[in-house]
DNA sequence: ATGAAAGCGCTAACAT
DNA sequence: ATGTTAGCGCTTTCAT
């Protein structure tokens, strides 16, 4: 032992409370440093060599392999996520239950796949009600507890979206938007062609001769509907003698308004929904009134939804939904993982089109 | 200032590779050190305050919440979950793309989403072929990487599962199996009540009168058909002078086994069918050779699978995947936090039952 | 009621 | 080609 005579340094080290540090106890996680010990190398080693970096000799290379085979050693993502700022998780928020949905979310989740990155996915209520915000922003958050590399969501409204946008954007955490776009454009869009499809709606409805129409939807709430709606005034703008009148679906007495409209001299040919629900909900109501679809008046719908009845085939248009969370999925790896859209680079507006399917609810005007 | 003249201390410290830790640069993650230089306190102070651990100032407590609140702090649940061994975070793998499981993980997000727990989800590719137990072993790999709680899962087929359920025992990780139950039964599991559901098959044709029996499924394959089919064969055997025979839905020539089958003296008068696809394939054999269901014959199936075509609408069972799901979820929280089913207790194994639902594809002995 | 410090498992910068 | 060390942000003893 060392004589200290001058220098009074107390040896009783305070016990180290390090847990200990060898063969992991069964159920335990295998960690780098039970390969090291094992291996007879630093951490640091087999950290580099499973982490392929760096020039190895080959049999350390192999025996480091053979230990973590055996021992199963699966690298603790927390930490690693930590250290190196990615995670290779990503934030998926979409609306509940809705076929349309869970195939817009197959198409995210096989991108995503490919490129080693896992969803933590929520769905969201789907309600245009006050609750639903705060949900919302708590999903968010959730997600942005677990540091995921970027989020995708379609918001139940636009509004929800603008409460908790400035929590991603000030965050810089790449987010590619769903369907429902805020009208300031500041993150990467993708969604279908609604502008395209109103344009198709319309010409294929003065194809069949009609020249006086109604618009039903719900264009004060939700863009997709505003946009539908623009896009098929503007085509009619470009034939003479038209004239279109619009319906809010969510209004009171929608029956009694659509009846008002169709009654009255030079009355509507053919009503253009904004989607397919909203179509039923026309549907049913002309009806019980006794006018004839497509008869009376012919009828679009959007959206191709299965399980809805609209008394008879709906004229419609069909949407991608798997091509729309491929694309966004697309969208987003490119941004999480810097490449061509990388940080820097402005954001990206992707329309996927719609396919006008024409079934038994429009007819030519005779 | 203490001289110490005999120690030679050389003082010259190797400059701290200490990043700058005062206010968060824009854009950067805010943390417990900010707000506690801020607030002029430790980490520690802040940790347990915003923790709610230990009893602390009031005024303190509320400095610090006000900080935390301008700065948008928001705890990073990688450490988190790192320091306290829990992530709340729970693996989620289920087939793919059918409404069926889409409802199932309903129910499970909703169970979840009550107790602050988010799922990571992966679909899993369903196919029987051998590429596919490679990629669900990817997936739980990929799970357990990220340091779920536990993990819900229906695999692809039971044998996929028994490739990588030790992986998860060893590593002591609750697992929650859904639907598809390995034989040696050692996880909690949750599923359709299979073996009731086949007794109430038979119970209901042996009432109608029907006495002679096929049933179609995939027993070699799947412990769903052979649950069904054991539960049909056992409520048989408890009437007298009653008979049934087996074919295989995925055998060759499926149609001239049928046909064979329900062509010969004292053939069977009914058939059940391990799920309503079977049925559909029956329905569509069935009529090709001129067999009329159910004047000839009567028919079963199981599900109550939308979107199938069977010819004639389907007798069949309705399954909840919504409270197979939430079950699910359930049994997985109460591992995961350890509360009545904690730990140390047995596995758990829930069945929901199925209804019948008569439609027009059975009808009574003549 | 508050501070100091250890340690979680890993990566990366800096030696050698 | 390999070792040493700092540091990620947090929780949790242990001290005071």
């Amino acid at each position: 032992m060392d004589e200290q005579p001058l220098t009074i340094t107390t040896t009783d080290e305070p016990r180290p409370r390090l847990r200990h540090r060898g063969t992991p106890a069964p159920g335990n996680r295998v960690t780098l440093q039970h390969i090291a010990e094992e291996a007879g190398v630093t951490i640091s080693t087999v950290s580099r060599i499973l982490g392929n970096h760096g020039q190895y000799a080959a049999d350390t290379r192999k025996k480091i392999f053979a230990i973590a085979d055996r021992l199963k050693y699966r690298p603790n993502a927390l930490i690693r996520g930590m250290q190196t700022g990615k995670t290779r998780t990503a934030g998926v928020m979409l609306p509940v239950d809705q076929s349309y949905y869970n195939q817009v979310l197959g198409g995210i989740h096989e991108a995503l796949l490919e490129n080693d990155t896992i969803a933590l996915l929520s769905w969201n209520p789907h309600t245009h009600q006050r609750a639903g915000v705060d949900t919302e922003r708590a999903i968010i958050h959730r997600m942005i507890d677990r540091c995921v590399d970027g989020i995708l969501l379609c918001p139940s409204s636009e509004r929800f979206l603008q409460s908790y946008f400035d929590e991603i954007l000030d965050r810089h955490i790449p987010l590619v938007v769903i369907d429902r776009e805020l009208e300031e454009l500041s993150s990467d869009f993708v969604g279908t062609d609604d502008v395209h499809g109103g344009q198709t709606a319309a010409e294929y409805l003065l194809s069949l001769g009609h020249r006086r129409f109604l618009f039903v939807g719900d264009s004060d709430r939700l863009v997709t509907s505003r946009r539908r709606e623009s896009g098929f005034r503007q085509a009619l703008r470009e034939t003479a003698d038209t004239a279109c009148e619009s319906v809010d679906v969510s209004a009171t007495g929608l029956r009694e308004q659509l009846t008002g409209q169709l009654r009255r001299a030079e009355a509507p040919t053919a009503i253009f929904c904004n989607n397919d629900a909203t179509a039923a909900q026309v549907a049913a109501a002309l009806r019980e009134d006794g006018i004839r679809v497509p008869a009376d008046v012919s009828l679009v719908g959007f959206g191709n939804t299965p399980g809805l009845d609209p008394v008879v085939p709906l004229t419609t248009f069909h949407q991608h939904p798997r091509e729309v969370g491929a694309t966004a999925a697309r969208l987003y790896l490119d941004r999480v993982n810097g490449g061509s859209n990388g940080n820097g680079s402005h954001f990206c507006r992707k329309l996927i089109p719609a396919d006008l399917v024409v079934r038994a609810s429009t007819r030519a005007i005779s």
